[in-house]
DNA sequence: GGGAGGATGGAT
DNA sequence: TCCATCCTCCCA
């Protein structure tokens, strides 16, 4: 297969511009006995920067959000209501702190379900994302605009003007049901 | 050392 | 609508 991951670069720009390019790419992972597993993300949301009052970062940085003041093309990795572990890569400069959550993927519904049924965790947190640690970006067929939707982002209500933000990025559903009927008949 | 709240999901 | 379940952060 000639589809190599995203260089660190890929993440290194605009939060925003990484999501929207996020969706249709290929969210891939190799289990233990090598066997790699590729999905398209269908959803994503973005966190953008220090003032962004749905971000971690919003109150500056801590043990545990520290990835995402950290390079960019690396995973943040972090257990949300002490049970479920959410997936996201952290974009954009060494020092502004931003990430995009991947959401849902093109049969998994969901930011906690998908990282249970890949079996994501803390292992992956501040790794970066490529094929030595064995979870990685890869590009996929572009998603047309006409296909995506922009919407706030779920359970920030608290974040004021920002919870309105339409920092949620999705493909779909129709597109994503021609995704699965694709991945099915492979 | 304690307590409040949280980037959820599944059952009721 | 409720609740499982626990980490993180802030305050004392």
């Amino acid at each position: 297969m000639n589809v190599r991951p995203f260089p660190q670069s890929f993440f290194d720009r605009p939060t925003l511009d990484v999501a929207r390019e996020l969706l249709g790419a290929r969210l891939a992972i190799r289990d233990a006995t090598g066997r790699i597993r590729r999905q398209a993300i269908v959803e994503v949301e973005a966190y953008d920067g220090p003032d962004d009052l749905a971000s971690h970062a919003s109150r500056g940085p801590t043990e545990r959000n520290a990835p995402m003041f950290g390079p960019p093309g690396h995973w943040y990795v972090y257990l949300c209501y002490g049970m479920h572990w959410m997936l996201n890569v952290v974009t954009g400069p060494v020092g502004y702190p931003a990430a995009v959550l991947i959401r849902g993927l093109e049969d998994i519904s969901g930011p906690a379900r998908l990282t249970r049924q890949l079996g994501i965790d803390r292992r992956f947190d501040s790794l970066v994302a490529n094929r030595h640690v064995g979870l990685w970006i890869e590009a996929g067929p572009a998603v047309p605009d006409a296909e995506t939707q922009r919407l706030p982002r779920i359970g920030v209500d608290y974040a004021g003007d920002w919870a309105a933000r339409p920092y949620r990025l999705v493909v779909s559903s129709r597109t994503v049901e021609k995704m699965g009927k694709k991945t099915h008949k492979a």
